[in-house]
RNA sequence: GGGCGGUUACUCAAGCGGUCAACGAGGGCAGACUGUAAAUCUGCUGGCUUAGCCUUCGGAGGUUCGAAUCCCCCACCGCCCA
């Protein structure tokens, strides 16, 4: 990739929500350092966090020295942007071991060795150490109140009479200004990346830079990632995709980015694969040519959680779902079973349950995540919306020793994608 | 402080003494069709031992054979006057 072309990379990917007057020529010399923001919030990160995380990425592979803020501090306040309600607070304790969560993932997207060796800092390093008297005769004095109040993320609360805005959120953005401003001057940061969302932070960033250094800093904001029916990206029935194994499992990862929608998979290709233009138009017209193949989505499944899994991960992932969709379960051996059910959630059942009649699936079905109620549970066996080990399942049927696997476990399906291991328990390790 | 209006299931929103487990819309779930999709169509969406029963309509009392619906008190929200 030539060093140069930065921006040039990331507009046809259509990564570009705005730039800041000359952003392109600054970036046109290698070896700028840039940063992006992120809210430790949780102790790992999700898809729409990505989409920064791939700025940073893209950086550092055009010749850049990318820089990963952890709001340490701010993140005990909490930004209004784009927020209708005030935040929680977080705790320090709590705010300490997110931080070291999310690390983790982004050795998995940056390189921490070489001359462009990524960074990470955590803003509380500088602005825990601040006083308040200090912060208002440095700091406050070159943001204008008047000013503040336009700004659409501040005005909206303004209006809003349920909701309102606490003198600390409106101070938010006073902070963030002034981690932009220490970075310029502690590691020579001259950019600040962020969500479309950020550009009035990074404005305010910018002129706090001149005001205090006379310098010239840049910004760059992309676009604001929605699904194509508007809704928010990054939920999945089973609720936020996160990048970390332990709270969304590999498979569950791959099948997320498997489920992308034909108008949405060009642009999820371009966003978060290092795939070139070349090879994303082929995916894209393949995927034309002959829709019910998705050729497109498998190959932005497998290299996305390759970025993240790795290899053998993917592997796992599809061997997975060639067994739950289309394979015949039964004919699983009993090491693949335990890799397919290992992301399942799972109940447990003594085995002398399933002796002669068995147990009946209805009230079975009750007590695991399936259905809520018996009532529910009635309502799927009616719809034939459940099956045991692939197949339908009627009505009154019962679980018993015939439909045990491996003399380990049963799989439950509801609806096309709800499955569900039940563990036959030991008889002699009762 | 005074006057008025409101508080209904996940959300919005009807109901204004029995026919109300409560119209309708959205969302969610399931079925058919499909590509583990979209669109469309159908069903379900308080619980149960399901032709029935039980618990719900801001909270607590009361009137009544019978209340989400009427009365009283309390809490919260909105609008208007001071």
């Amino acid at each position: 990739m030539n060093q140069s072309d930065f921006v040039a990379e990331l507009s046809w990917r259509g990564m570009v929500h705005q730039t800041t007057e000359g952003l392109p020529a600054h970036m046109a010399t290698p070896g700028r350092v840039a940063y992006a923001g992120f809210d430790p919030t949780a102790d790992s990160l999700t898809v729409g966090n990505l989409v920064s995380a791939m700025l940073l990425a893209r950086l550092q592979r055009c010749g850049h020295k990318p820089i990963v803020v952890m709001g340490g501090a701010t993140g005990l306040i909490g930004d209004p942007s784009g927020k209708s309600s005030e935040r929680q607070l977080l705790d320090p304790a709590q705010v300490k071991k997110n931080v070291a969560g999310q690390r983790k993932i982004f050795e998995k997207l940056l390189d921490f060795t070489g001359p462009n060796a990524a960074v990470i800092v955590d803003n509380a390093e500088w602005l825990l150490k601040m006083g308040y008297i200090e912060v208002l005769r440095d700091i406050g004095k070159h943001f204008s109140v008047n000013q503040m109040v336009t700004r659409d993320s501040v005005a909206n609360r303004l209006e809003s009479r349920e909701q309102g805005l606490s003198y600390t959120e409106f101070s938010y953005m006073i902070l963030q200004a002034y981690d932009f401003a220490h970075l310029f001057k502690a590691h020579g940061c001259t950019v600040q990346m962020g969500g479309s969302d950020q550009y009035g932070n990074i404005l305010s960033g910018i002129d706090l830079i001149r005001r205090l250094s006379q310098g010239e800093g840049f910004g760059l904001t992309a676009p604001l990632l929605l699904k194509s029916d508007g809704t928010k990206f990054g939920k999945s029935e089973s609720g936020n995709v996160w990048l970390s194994a332990e709270r969304t499992s590999p498979y569950r990862f791959h099948q997320f980015w498997l489920n992308a929608s034909d108008e949405e998979v060009g642009k999820l290709l371009r966003w978060f694969t290092f795939f070139d233009r070349a090879t994303i138009e082929a995916l894209e017209a393949a995927q034309k040519a002959n829709p019910s193949e998705r050729a497109a989505q498998k190959a932005l499944a497998d290299a996305a959680t390759e970025m993240i899994h790795g290899s053998a991960e993917v592997a796992r992932a599809k061997t997975a779902a060639l067994a739950l969709f289309s394979g015949d379960i039964r004919a699983l051996d009993a090491q693949l079973l335990a890799e397919v059910t290992h992301d399942l959630t799972s109940t447990s059942i003594a085995a002398s349950s399933l002796d002669g009649d068995g147990v009946a699936l209805l009230d079975f079905l009750a007590t695991t995540p399936l259905a809520a109620s018996k009532r529910e549970a009635r309502d799927f066996l009616a719809a034939g919306a459940v099956s045991v080990n692939g197949e339908k399942a009627v009505a009154d049927a019962k679980l018993t020793r015939a439909d045990v696997l491996h003399g380990a476990v049963i799989l439950l399906r509801r609806g096309k994608k709800q499955w569900h291991a039940v563990r036959v328990a030991d008889e002699a390790a009762r």
